[in-house]
DNA sequence: GCTGATCTTTGAATCGTTTCATTGTTACGA
DNA sequence: TCGTAACAATGAAACGATTCAAAGATCAGC
């Protein structure tokens, strides 16, 4: 490969000086059209890009904002970078992705990666308790939004959702579909918000004198681990099972309702109404269509990006810290209609 | 926040010249163990970052390499990106990652933001038939491999999985399991994958006299769309049932066997073994465990950029494309030990 | 104390773009 | 024809890191 063109090149080969290429490609307005016909045909024939080390050298600052998040499998990150993509291009700016795959190592090495490439600033979703390294950037004056964590808003600007809603949402559904004798299905509590969307579904119940809310522990947060909790529903028998159903995440609502239809001897939402969280793909096309909590995660995404231009744009640093309420989708699994 | 801290900068704080503190960078052994220490401390006390863009503007090139998938969500093009970027990490790059989402404007967009990143070279996941804007980057001189999609070697590398070896390997262990009323359930035959894993499963079934082979054509490939052949296979009855099915990918299968399993008329795998194609997270944690083919995703991305890396630094382009064969993974649906 | 070899440090030049004060050009009314 | 706006084009300086020839320091050996 040949050393690409650069501005000079176009320079001569168009028989202006480089000010004026510059000007054609930043302001075309000060260029006569003659010029500016001439000049973007030498950048055609010299297959002309320009070289935005050196523009972002010269500027001081550049037009990408960096976005770590904990995994891009995940449809809710997914989901939030495509947002924020979307958001930032309004702003004339691009995204740097780094996926940390929940690993420190990983996420340090993209901090570190995108302050090397003087990003206008970063939208984190950090890996476990990492005050330290985010206490840096501060320090260094990198404008950081912390996604879907709530941060001390001393310190940083951040958007999150409300799993204690989402949690309250999601049971006062089943309540007020008749139900009574709810479950809770999901584990560890040590998870945050494993223990929101628990604590909120308890304040639903609390507002019911008759209902009573059941918690089942499970062993994670997969399908197996679900399954592993609806057996030994299906083992109590009709007597003891509950009405309502409500797990901390669609994968375990998945399981559940894998052991109760297998056995064909509950049928949902008949018997059992059954109600997941994060509305991932999966569960409109399960054997029986699942409700569930939707994140708003475009809205996050969007918010975050808008954030970060607020902490860019303003000299003092004061922070906000933006939460969203989840929202219910209702399909056939508590719905006996 | 103040304009962060340079080199000269750190020169100055520690009373050294500027080409010393680029060396304690660069060529720490080019100097002494006390202007090192003066130079690192000084460094720390102001919170010196390289500027990338200088370093990068006075290299001539950066040490990032640009790849750009179809969908980040999918978890094929997720282990992609894992191994690719892992790989890099191990030659001093890193991966900038662009999400096209199957749309060819914000491909376009990565490319363009790519190439004025002056990245070392590009993995592409191309949206359909771009050959226009991937000459363009021929001409241009910029490195390319295409992933998961065969390239005319005359032109690019690429690196891709042998799906017609994948449909071989699905149908030939329905096969070796004693099977011989096969169908084949994918749609549409004009996207490439499901041609070509149609195309090895008649070529696994011709090698048995006694075997057939029906094609039952999806709209598209999805769980819903499984779910309805699976049921028009119910309504077909035992007689007419094939007793084994390959799918064209998982989320087929995982209808199909949804239909199978809630009749409760047909077991799996012992009336009709089932098959899928990609091997996701789903797979392992159906009602019935899925069988499935598992393309070497770790594979592709590192070789991907030991492609790249060839490329970048031989001069005369000479390119190679490696195909991988992917590999049969067993479990209940098909196993009926 | 001197020589020559080895090890350190220096600082100007360079990369490609943008900026902006300056110069050059054009057009038009007096 | 001249003066003067308004508009176009120019090109040197600056951004921050790296490079490298050259200068300076150090030291062993005599």
């Amino acid at each position: 490969m040949n050393r690409s063109a650069s501005i000079k090149d176009v320079a001569n080969h168009a028989s202006v000086a480089v000010g004026t290429v510059s000007n054609v490609l930043n302001y075309p307005d000060r260029v006569s059209q003659r010029t500016k016909d001439r000049v973007l045909k030498a950048i055609d024939e010299l297959g002309f890009v320009r070289n935005d080390a050196a523009r972002q050298l010269r500027a001081g600052h550049s037009r990408t904002i960096g976005l770590i998040v904990l995994d891009v499998g995940n449809p809710f990150f997914t989901s939030v970078v495509r947002a924020a993509e979307d958001a930032a291009a309004l702003h004339g700016s691009a995204v740097l992705l780094g996926d940390s795959g929940h690993d420190a190592a990983r996420e340090a090495n993209y901090i570190d990666l995108f302050q090397e490439q003087r990003v206008q600033g970063l939208l984190i979703s950090p890996v476990g308790d990492v005050t330290e390294r985010l206490d840096l950037l501060r320090e260094r004056g990198v404008p950081t939004v912390l996604v879907d964590r709530l941060a001390d808003e001393a310190k940083f600007s951040s958007v999150a959702v409300d799993d204690d809603a989402g949690g309250y949402l999601a049971a006062r559904h089943l309540l007020d579909t008749g139900r009574r004798r709810l479950a809770f299905v999901g584990g560890p509590t040590s998870i945050r918000q494993v223990a929101d969307r628990l604590q909120g579904a308890r304040r639903a119940v609390k507002e019911e004198a008759d209902a009573t809310l059941e918690v089942l522990e499970s062993e994670g947060q997969t399908v197996l681990a679900g399954r592993s909790v609806g057996n030994s529903l299906v083992e109590r028998g009709r007597e003891g099972l509950p009405d309502g159903i409500f797990c901390a995440n669609d994968l375990l609502a998945l399981g559940v309702m894998q052991s109760l239809t297998m056995t064909h001897t509950f049928r949902i939402p008949e018997d059992v109404a059954l109600i997941g969280y994060d509305d991932i793909d999966f569960a409109v096309s399960a054997v029986v269509p699942l409700s569930s909590i939707r994140q708003p995660t475009e809205a996050l995404g969007r918010t975050a990006i808008q954030l970060l231009a607020e902490e860019v744009e303003s000299q003092n640093p004061t922070h906000r810290s933006v939460v969203f309420t989840p929202e219910l989708v209702v399909r056939q699994s508590t719905n006996a209609g």
